[in-house]
DNA sequence: GCGCCAAAATTAACAGCGTTAAGATTGCAG
DNA sequence: CTGCAATCTTAACGCTGTTAATTTTGGCGC
């Protein structure tokens, strides 16, 4: 069912992590409502409690899915800014956050709890590139030709950007932002027309 | 337990409202996870199959209590923005949507869900009140006075500033955006600020 | 090589959930 | 006052998360 090392080890084996990797494909396909603790047991094999020996509970194992995802996440942005400078660094992050959202909006959604992001700043286990992304962020929009911007607090620039990125992407999500209505019939080239629009480095 | 016409009426009532009522309470109360057909059924005093006469299903339910919250929501903005005109009024609508959010989290998550949105929209059940909201977001925006923005594809403006102030809504929700980190102690003048800047009328 | 032990996995059970079916209760029209 | 349709209740189904008691097993000391 899963490539996840039932080889030679038979009764023992990698479960945690195979158990993470059948909760994030059940997520993926069928999305959070699917995603039931017995389900992922069934689907990995193995008996209905067998996850509590890796697991306090569920949402122990949500959150473990979510530093997956933020890895994920982080990986996914810096592979679209890479490469690039100054003004174009900062949309292939803003791209890549979006792009990231549409394609796992299941995934993106539990990142974006509240409870499961408690969980994950208190036991201090979110992944450097998640902070980092936004740090990454800030610090492009910072040093961004903002002059369109005008020149009061320049400080609010930054959760701005941040909301804008983070509104496009939940917007896009809820399926209540169609590329269509504004013109275009590819959700890329709308995504990166507003990215380029918001940031001021349009033609 | 609830104020809903239990009077003189024993075994009939307005229970449909009833249960939408205790359903509300709940969800303010302890947020969506606490939200059960039993509970609500319990809380109101009736039978766990009671609710079944008024609501095909639990989602049915959500529905309805979406749709109440939609038009509560609509005022919401309404009010902030009543009485004021050009960019002022388009900021009251604004900061109504953000205070709206951040005063009923759990609700305004549920509004936002697609599926409950897909349900609601094909039951064309949606008040005209919140699309109207984002259509006098939208015009307001066409209105007002952006050249900061430069000329290309002022279209875009309409669903950025739609995406701009969704996003600050939820990030404020998931706590992930504090009025502390950017030199605010009250997130009420946080939340004006915000505003007033993006929208670019700021002193 | 062997036996023991801690770790890992299993079976069985509990309460609570959404949902349905069958039956009881009630207000109202005739 | 009778009957009916709407409303509500009770009982049951399978599913869920979770716990306790039990069995299996791989590896370590001898």
């Amino acid at each position: 069912m899963s490539e996840h090392y039932q080889k030679g080890k038979y009764h023992h084996g990698d479960l945690r992590r195979a158990l993470i990797s059948t909760a994030i494909a059940i997520l993926e396909s069928e999305g959070v409502t699917a995603l039931t603790l017995r389900r992922v047991a069934r689907e990995t094999g193995v008996s209905q409690a067998a996850p509590y020996t890796h697991f306090r509970d569920k949402s122990d194992l949500l959150t473990a899915v979510c530093i997956n995802g933020t890895e994920w996440f982080g990986e996914y942005m810096k592979r679209e800014a890479n490469g690039k400078t100054g003004a174009d660094y900062l949309a292939g992050l803003a791209i890549g956050h979006i792009h990231f959202a549409t394609e796992h909006p299941a995934l993106f959604r539990l990142m974006s709890t509240r409870d499961v992001a408690e969980s994950l700043d208190e036991s201090g286990r979110i992944p450097e590139i998640f902070h980092e992304g936004y740090r990454i962020l800030a610090e492009g929009l910072a040093a961004a030709p903002l002059e369109h911007f005008g020149s009061a607090n320049r400080q609010l620039d930054i959760p701005l950007a941040w909301a804008q990125i983070y509104g496009i992407s939940n917007l896009l999500i809820e399926a209540r932002l169609s590329p269509q209505t504004y013109g275009f019939d590819d959700e890329t080239n709308f995504i990166s027309a507003l990215v380029h629009r918001f940031l001021g480095n349009d033609a």
